[in-house]
DNA sequence: CCACCGAGTTGTCACTGTCAACATCGAATC
DNA sequence: GATTCGATGTTGACAGTGACAACTCGGTGG
């Protein structure tokens, strides 16, 4: 793929296109991101990137598909460094750095951690039917990672069975609202060393309330 | 503030345009704020709100604290309602509540639940200083709610002294990000019946962990 | 060899935010 | 009461955007 290609034809404007995208969404965020300034920065001239993209938004579900792989990826890394000879022990410190490691992704590369949530709006009115949801959750990496992580904590007797149905969704919304909040609301000024401690309190409150004994608090309602 | 001014001067065009913000965002979410499209249904030219805002993000700015005080508004009703001889149980119950009203809050109103937070990075870069960011949290009513009902949760003993510091940003971080995930991530499609059961499972989920003793968990590292 | 069709191009339209220059009106001053 | 003056609205313009339609290039299959 040249820079100032010579032929008529790209060759590879699609990949381009999304490389381009990953850019800009890196450095300026999802709104940022422009079909025309990509075709300029590509050296292609505007709407041609129409022969491969349906519209905008489709061509941000695109970079957001990157984005996801990416994020699984440095998830995954940080998993796999855990280890502990205590099945329980490593369940729980598992779910701690799934959990550390999906914040501290949205910290590191705000714009694509935004654009990977972004683009599900207009996925969503793409591929219809009710059952779809299990399909577009399996795209979700970070998502099945938590899962397999809870399956563990369960097995491993630290979490009551019947707290484990809707725990993934639980932990799920707790780090992601961190992460939102530090993004784009009003801790968005917070240092690394103000919001370290925050993480761990988030993270240590799921944890405990897993490892507490079902009985011993009396049901609200 | 008749709807087709006879006068060259409006009278309250500054409140004309951030009412006519709200219905937009209402209706189409923060993005689709256009100031000219404000300008048009106001019955007034374009270039006429830059007397009243430097630009477009002052003006979701005002849009934004109208529906801040709206939210808190929500969830005063519903708090009120709660009462419970037993301090304890009133702080617990409260705690849900407010959790519950949050996230009913931005699936009743989603466009102006996202631009409560939209809002936040222009506010950011104009107001400086460091010590500015209480002041800016001083504002966000729901977050003011939230600290309360937690100093009760702690005065009446369920919560742990030592578990307090940061236990507002741990309930926030939470619901916010379930109302996240509801509102523009994977799980948008759920319906009311299928996210119902989620929002009590993550409140409970925070109960549990406040009810917990703490030394029945042995720490992590 | 040629026709076809995918891929890129040019041109256009409606829309946006924002700047600059101008018009109008109400109110304070003389 | 006439005059100035500043706040408020208006007109015009520019650059940028997404999207559509019509055109053109050039590699590939017949």
């Amino acid at each position: 793929m040249p820079a100032t290609r010579s032929s008529y034809h790209h060759g590879d404007l699609r990949a381009a296109l999304v490389a381009a995208g990953v850019d800009v969404v890196r450095e300026r965020g999802p709104d940022a991101l422009a079909v025309r300034e990509l075709a300029r920065r590509v050296g292609v001239s505007h709407n041609a990137a129409y022969r491969h993209f349906a519209n905008r938004d489709e061509l941000v579900a695109a970079v957001a598909q990157v984005a996801l792989v990416a994020m699984t990826r440095a998830g995954e890394e940080r998993l796999d460094a855990i280890q502990d000879p205590d099945p329980r022990r490593r369940a729980r410190r598992r779910l701690h750095e799934v959990g550390r490691s999906y914040v501290d992704y949205a910290l590191a590369e705000p714009g694509l951690f935004r654009v990977a949530f972004a683009a599900y709006p207009s996925q969503t009115s793409e591929s219809a039917g009710p059952a779809a949801l299990d399909d577009e959750l399996a795209v979700a990496g970070p998502f099945l990672q938590l899962c397999s992580i809870l399956d563990e904590l369960a097995e491993s007797g630290f979490l009551a069975a019947e707290a484990r149905p809707g725990a993934e969704f639980v932990c799920w919304a707790a780090v992601h609202g961190q992460a939102m909040l530090f993004l784009e609301g009003p801790l968005q000024g917070l240092t690394d060393a103000e919001r370290r401690p925050l993480v761990e309190a988030l993270l240590r409150t799921v944890d405990r309330s897993y490892g507490a004994t079902s009985g011993d608090v009396s049901a609200l309602d």
